[in-house]
DNA sequence: TAATAATGTTAGCAGCGTAAACATAGTATA
DNA sequence: TATACTATGTTTACGCTGCTAACATTATTA
């Protein structure tokens, strides 16, 4: 048993990411945590100075998988159109939604104060640069007002979407990410389209 | 000073909700709360069987306020046309997500699973419909499909937007409700009319 | 009026975030 | 290579939290 770990401040984060996903945000302690990484429980303060800071941590990198799966599900060569590729960007976004729940709701919980965080507020943002260049794809030459517009309706519908489809169907009826997709589905192509008009 | 209180719930309530919009809900402890109505830290478990129900009552007394904004948008007598209170009660969803915010958060929080609470759901429907009622009379023998689908896609803008506002313009620009409103408004009505075909 | 239910208090538990003081190990410099 | 310094771990302790159990007081009802 070596005294000092090597590694802590990486497995605190992977191990604090497990929890969260699996529990819950408010569920999390630092205490636990550290004790499943085998430390005392002070130990996670030598690498974040709040508990909040490895929170940011954990969000931080729900933003950066869920860029990756936007930039992902648009570059999917197979798909022709852009058109295509927007509809399978919002796909991925509601099945991320759906599948890392518990993270995504850490993501968008005010317990975590943005402002303090430029990272975080980075990760985030590159998703959303995600969404501006499927869109400046899909309407060339489109002005930034416009683009501003679309945007923000197309965030909020899959924002609002996430939330909903829990309320929608009942917990009981939707019990899983992969279900509740294919509810989505079936009417996602029709719903997006004339929602956005493309 | 007497022994029993005799309205002490209600004072609970009530003192509960001015924390929460106050200080936020994961700045709310029972100890606290208790203090704040002179009472010892464990008589509210004489009304509460944990924290969550008091959390529970707070959700659904914003439930309630939100249905009640709703409604008295579309009642206001001067707006002619069913499409001019129906954009009232977009405003007025905005305004109570924008004013209420702190509310608003617990209202969509994970920590009150709300399936436990039959009450906070009715609470949450009531708001709902409103705004089935309100697309009933704009799109006189609607079907049940569509109008699901125009329900799903107003309250899901709706929500998302609230989500967005903050981020849109970052909190220092719009720093309080008022100020965010004129922002909203300004685009607003082609904002909506654009997004719902109306 | 006496029993019972409702509603309050006190004391105490375990868990939490966090700070302070100390211990150990790795690194840079003399 | 010896020594100082820094990074990273532990121990201890404080005040706060939700909550339970045992007890006290008041209101209700048989």
């Amino acid at each position: 048993m070596k005294y000092h770990h090597g590694n802590l401040k990486e497995e605190l984060i992977s191990s604090a990411c497990r929890v969260c996903e699996l529990s819950g945000h408010d569920h999390m302690s630092l205490r636990s945590i550290a004790k499943e990484a085998n430390v005392s429980q002070t130990a996670p303060y030598r690498h974040f100075k709040t508990k909040e800071c490895l929170l940011a941590e954990v969000s931080k990198r729900g933003f950066e998988e869920l860029t990756e799966r936007l930039r992902s599900a648009t570059n999917q060569a197979n798909k022709a159109t852009t058109k295509e590729k927007f509809l399978e960007m919002g796909l991925a976004y509601l099945e991320f939604g759906l599948e890392k729940r518990k993270t995504y709701d850490l993501m968008h919980s005010p317990v975590i104060d943005k402002i303090e965080f430029p990272e975080l507020l980075d990760a985030a943002q590159g998703a959303f640069n995600e969404l501006i260049q499927i869109l400046k794809d899909l309407y060339p030459g489109i002005s930034a007002e416009v683009l501003n517009q679309k945007c923000i309706k197309f965030w909020a519908l899959m924002h609002g979407l996430v939330g909903l489809l829990d309320v929608m169907h009942g917990p009981e009826v939707v019990s899983n990410a992969s279900e509740a997709m294919s509810v989505v589905k079936k009417d996602y192509r029709s719903f997006i389209e004339e929602s956005l008009d493309i």
